[in-house]
DNA sequence: GCCGATTTGTCCGTATGTATC
DNA sequence: CGATACATACGGACAAATCGG
């Protein structure tokens, strides 16, 4: 449970937009009106908004207030924004989901690899290919690499789980931070052997920086979707005069 | 320019992350010492920061200060978070870019397009088939959808430009927030009309719906790119238990 | 392990500016 | 023009995490 106030201001908002307690197109109750109601400061009310605002529920307008824009839609494999591991989603979606390991290595990055995963060259990795099966179907093949001096201990078991909530639960450490990238790419030797791509000759791929929260890059993944299967969503604000957000967290 | 201080100091950190200034991998000043070198308040440094975390520049930990995580990445067609039209994007990435309408028309929404656009059935619609040109080749066919009430006056030529263009300079009207799905989906007999694929049957599909300043969705829009120059960027944290985000716009 | 200094996170209050009606 | 709304900026207080001695 989230004991912060925001967040729980945030949630009550968020409820109530889903449920259609706020009309859909109309304006929120003001800034005040909600401080009286909550009982907080303005400030509060305002981080509890500017999450909505970066969820897409709703769009401020100086002068005027604050917008619904809730629209509901499909549940998506991806969520916008979030960093979610498979095993998350998959569950979110209710969804039976497996991962197989297929390839456990150790490599040290060179110059080639170094630019395309974005390492320090010389850098002492895991190479694993896994794969992750959806409702029974493989659907996603996942290069990863790891930095081995973050992952203790890593072995082909523990791979076979949830990678990340080993590192969160066992090793207490939080990821912070995910750079993504999404392309589309033709289809491998390798993803065909694996995969069934039907009529495709494409797989959507996500390459992944991820940082942990000493900041430092201990992932590159690079996951390869079947395109029936992929979908990505996501909210965009546009800004002013470039940025105009406010704190993060 | 932007004239809010907190943007200015957003830019002035973000140049000093880029040039080298602060060293990748190491802490920032603290906020008290930002504090004192920008003689402001310790919420207006803290935002400039949110935005660099939230931009992917810096990622900040309790009791232990704010990491510069930049790494230099390709330039792409697609950048993360922002608004982009296909003209400011090309410009940005200094191609050479035209924009052809192929189809003018007007319609009105039914109840399957109502369920695939999020407008109302019975919405009066422009719909427009345009192509976008790359350094002369054609690589995205675009299907816009218009509400007729929100663009009084849009013409085939004013089509050939920059509808954004047209919405805020003629029109002063801002748009605000943009709810966007990536797919990817097999190349239709009007893709291939237009598009030369080359040994790809597959395109990036972008579907997005875009809300103006008084909160009313005024545009439906599928982007169909060629494969091969579709690139879309994303930065993600990881958020405490779900939202720990403050402010936004 | 404890304690104090440092650093970021949360929350409050107030004042003023700007856009809208 | 005044009233209302959100946006910016300042200030202070305390909590929680981190680090060094």
């Amino acid at each position: 449970m989230p004991q912060n106030k925001y967040t729980q201001i945030y949630y009550v908002l968020k409820k109530r937009i889903e449920s259609g307690e706020y009309p859909v197109g109309y304006l929120l109750p003001s800034e005040n009106t909600l401080i009286e109601e909550f009982e907080c400061s303005r400030n509060t009310v305002r981080r509890a908004i500017a999450g909505l605002v970066r969820d897409g529920y709703v769009q401020t307008r100086q002068g005027r207030g604050v917008y619904n824009i809730f629209h509901p839609l499909e549940p998506s494999a991806y969520t916008m924004g979030t960093i979610e591991s498979f095993v998350e989603s998959t569950r979110r979606t209710r969804q039976s989901s497996a991962t197989r390991v297929i390839l456990f290595s150790e490599c040290t990055a060179d110059d080639e690899l170094a630019q395309r995963t974005g390492f320090a060259p010389g850098t002492a990795l895991f190479y694993i290919q896994r794969l992750h099966e959806i409702d029974g179907i493989v659907r996603i093949l996942n290069h990863n690499y790891f930095r081995r001096d973050c992952l203790p201990g890593l072995t082909p078991q523990l791979a076979e789980g949830s990678v990340y909530h080993y590192l969160e639960a066992e090793l207490h450490v939080s990821i912070v931070t995910s750079k993504r990238t999404i392309t589309v790419e033709k289809a491998t030797p390798l993803d065909r052997k694996w995969i069934d791509l039907g009529e495709y000759d494409c797989l959507a791929v996500v390459s992944n920086q991820t940082f942990n929260s000493d900041g430092v890059m201990f992932e590159y993944t690079q996951s390869r979707h079947h395109p029936a299967i992929f979908r990505f969503q996501d909210n965009a604000v546009r800004r002013a005069s470039q940025t105009d957000r406010e704190y993060s967290r």
